[in-house]
DNA sequence: TCTAGTGTTTGTCATATGACCAAGATATTT
DNA sequence: AAATATCTTGGTCATATGACAAACACTAGA
């Protein structure tokens, strides 16, 4: 899309950047996507937190549904990357080493985005059942590459006697709705939300029914 | 509302029946609302899948938000119902044998109702952030019965060293993306989704923080 | 049979929505 | 400075939506 064609001057506040607008509104449909849901969110009511009309949004994204797609898609694509990068041929060879190495780290990258991650909860109980290609391409990948590492624990009896999907699914539910509504569990512990001691503790205890059995 | 003035005859087809539809139109809202989330659904597409016109369902419930609630309230009472009478202060007593008794029932309750489960986990992601009173009328209730079970087990070190919101809300997460999505996980699992069996393997899993720990 | 009560349809209405477009404003290049 | 590419606005349009109301249909009781 950049073409390259515009080196930035960075001397003047540049009143019109396109690509700087477009981060602003990719950060605001995150926003209103994550309090409304994809229904409820407007075009309006996202470009309004964007700062810009409605009708501007189409420059930089042809429909809402595309709009949405990007929002999620970085985040969802830094995960297989990660996933894909320490779950090698090699690591996968010693389960229980490679889980205890990559599971919390990928479970804190829900507790450190967590209007993603309520995005991601949407996304399972809705539009991955309207729309098709929502699970087949957020919804599979991630458990494609994480599946061989659980079918690992199973096979070394670390999984409590579940399938390998059963214990992922347990464990992707758990992170997404603690990590996905921090405010309605500081409200209902009576701590504060922007506390994060407890995301260690939390991940923790996510875990034991994959490291805590015989 | 029913005034008990109509004895029900039983006889004749009866194609004007008032509850009767009232039934339908409830069970009709879960199909749509769980398929289609709460904005998703329009009141036509309610109607239509009730077999009616969409006029007609202001005659039963005065707003679409009226419906939802009165779709999820009977299954949140039950629930409710069902903890209020097994937590008594003597079963709180001893908290690590009522567990053992009250929460894996509790869980098959969501494994028996998907679509009601879907909505529980609509209520999480999106309706409880904009709608105070969902939160209040069918988050906090459950929360608060459990509260003293989930704090007794925490008393006898039962939870993994986690807060017992934490490990409510890890419960209460695997459970409502688990057995509300039974097509999906059915799918990546490769197996039927009508099989069951995996329901009970799946609660001991969810339960192992509970009660595998020292 | 008449009448009141209950159930149901059909049509309307104000509003909100996503997509689109034509014109204007600003920046960059020639 | 002129011309061109890029960015932004304001407005329009067809459609979908939730709520509502007035008429119609059926039932039951007097």
């Amino acid at each position: 899309m950049n073409k390259g064609k515009k080196p930035p001057k960075d001397s003047s506040p540049a009143r019109y950047d396109g690509q700087e607008n477009r981060r602003l509104v990719l950060d605001a449909a995150l926003r209103v996507f994550s309090d409304l849901g994809f229904e409820g969110a407007s075009t309006r009511a996202i470009a309004a937190a964007a700062g810009i009309e409605q009708g501007h949004l189409a420059y930089y994204f042809p429909s809402k549904m595309a709009l949405w797609q990007q929002v999620i898609e970085t985040f969802a694509r830094q995960g297989e990357a990660y996933l894909r990068a320490h779950l090698t041929p090699d690591a996968l060879a010693n389960p229980v080493a490679t889980a205890h190495k990559v599971l919390p780290d990928f479970l804190r990258t829900f507790a450190s985005n967590p209007r993603l991650t309520r995005l991601m909860l949407q996304e399972f109980s809705v539009l991955s059942a309207r729309h098709e290609w929502v699970v087949a391409n957020f919804g599979q990948p991630v458990w494609r590459l994480l599946e061989p590492l659980f079918d690992g624990l199973q096979a070394q009896r670390r999984l409590a006697g579940a399938e390998p999907v059963m214990a992922y699914f347990t464990l992707i539910g758990a992170a997404l709705i603690t990590f996905g509504n921090p405010e309605l569990i500081a409200r209902l512990a009576g701590v504060e939300a922007n506390e994060t001691q407890w995301v260690d503790k939390a991940i923790d205890h996510m875990l034991v029914p994959i490291f805590a059995s015989a």
